[in-house]
DNA sequence: CGCAAACTTGATGTTGCTCAAGCTAGGTGG
DNA sequence: CCACCTAGCTTGAGCAACATCAAGTTTGCG
């Protein structure tokens, strides 16, 4: 894994440090404090799922892929993580699952023990990690939503919203980019990347979106995609 | 909805609450303090979603059921919730899902202003609740796992898994007890109610389960039990 | 420009869903 | 105490959605 450290995160700006939003200044200065930035180019394990978690990572650039496997090779993806985001926040000491690098990454890096005693040393740090934590599970009920219940038109209208909701370059455009591949997609979604392509064509066919290249689609019926996203289009797809 | 209050939390046995687990006696008193028990018969509903969350409920005897719904119907359980799980603790206020009990119910009911204070007063309950919520996620991980990637099989195996690792009086016995129905185990697992009946059926007939009731199921065999739920069994069912 | 990887499209197969009909158990009233 | 009645469970037949297997086709990189 090719990788390089960079200066310590308090000598940068602290006040982009997701970690420490909404803490006082003194807080987010002893947070960031102990962190420092990493690169990582794209395709590399930052660390295995059952792996004893050393540290805690937010991005800062980039976007990792986070997957749990199955014996046979079967894999489930349970997040797509880019700026903002922080992983490999496990109490129980073990990460939950694998994160890779879809495109080349920064990270700023905490230590684990050094982390911890600032979770219990710092005012409203314990409080700031339990909101983050809790819309990670809101997103992962939601998710379980889409699993169990949604059609495969469902799922990938659902997906496209929620990266161009993500995009902070597609507000304005309606353009979004798809860094994952089709079997990305597929297995955060619970389906094949075949199926994945299927459905993208259909959208596309049917007007509701269009593509530049496989990694570039804009979204031409945003209102539409809603209503299929949540199984509200009267034909039922 | 037939309920009926009961004496403050304080006056019975905080040892008992999830809620104070691992904090200071004088914390957890703090905590209990506020706390007051409740009743709910089977069938009704404690709180719906995107209601405005009032309070945090703690599970102190019976089970309930947590979903959501699609326009149309479709309905995800996002878990059944016994003895010491929280529900309800929603920091951006408003309720993630409908909640709804499934046998008679006893709650240990936190009103949530004077919590949403203790949580940042009482030293250690913000990364208590840390604690709580970050289980919660890693439950949902699992469960994205199963819903997306596992078969009828594997799904209900995974479930009577879970819930005989639940169940206190299963460990030595090997009897599980289902209050829900099948339609509720379907909506959990992404399955229908019909196909949840025939996979039981069919480990019945294979001889890795028996029934003595729909309610009471025994396991005769865990290691295939075990191998069944994580897709390890030779002939891939 | 050539090559490999990823995407798309097509033909066929399988799983689990739908619709429909019994069956069983638990609760109620005679 | 028994018979009925209803809700929920089970079983069956046919079907739809998605998976699998197998070519092509595009894309992007060297």
């Amino acid at each position: 894994m090719h990788t390089e450290v960079l200066p310590n995160a308090a000598a940068i700006d602290i006040n982009h440090l997701a970690m420490c939003r909404g803490l006082k200044p003194q807080a987010a200065t002893r947070i960031a404090g102990i962190g420092s930035f990493r690169r990582l180019t794209s395709r590399s394990t930052l660390f295995f799922e059952g792996e004893r978690a050393a540290g805690i990572y937010e991005v800062v650039r980039g976007m990792l892929r986070l997957y749990k496997l199955m014996p046979d090779g079967r894999r489930q993806i349970t997040g797509f993580i880019t700026k903002g985001h922080l992983i490999g926040l496990a109490p129980q000491q073990r990460h939950l699952h694998t994160a890779e690098t879809v495109t080349d990454v920064t990270l700023c890096c905490y230590p684990r023990t050094r982390f911890d005693r600032l979770v219990d040393e710092v005012p409203g740090f314990a409080r700031r990690l339990l909101d983050v934590t809790f819309d990670e599970l809101r997103a992962a009920q939601d998710q379980m939503l889409l699993l169990g219940r949604k059609t495969a038109v469902e799922k990938i209208a659902s997906f496209l919203l929620m990266m161009a909701d993500r995009d902070d370059t597609a507000d304005e455009t309606g353009e979004v980019e798809l860094p994952m591949g089709r079997s990305d997609i597929g297995d955060y979604l619970g389906l094949n990347s075949e199926t994945v392509s299927r459905t993208v064509t259909k959208l596309r066919h049917d007007g509701v979106i269009s593509l530049r290249t496989p990694v570039r689609i804009n979204i031409c019926d945003r209102d539409q995609l809603v209503e299929l996203a949540n199984g509200e289009s009267g034909s039922e797809y």
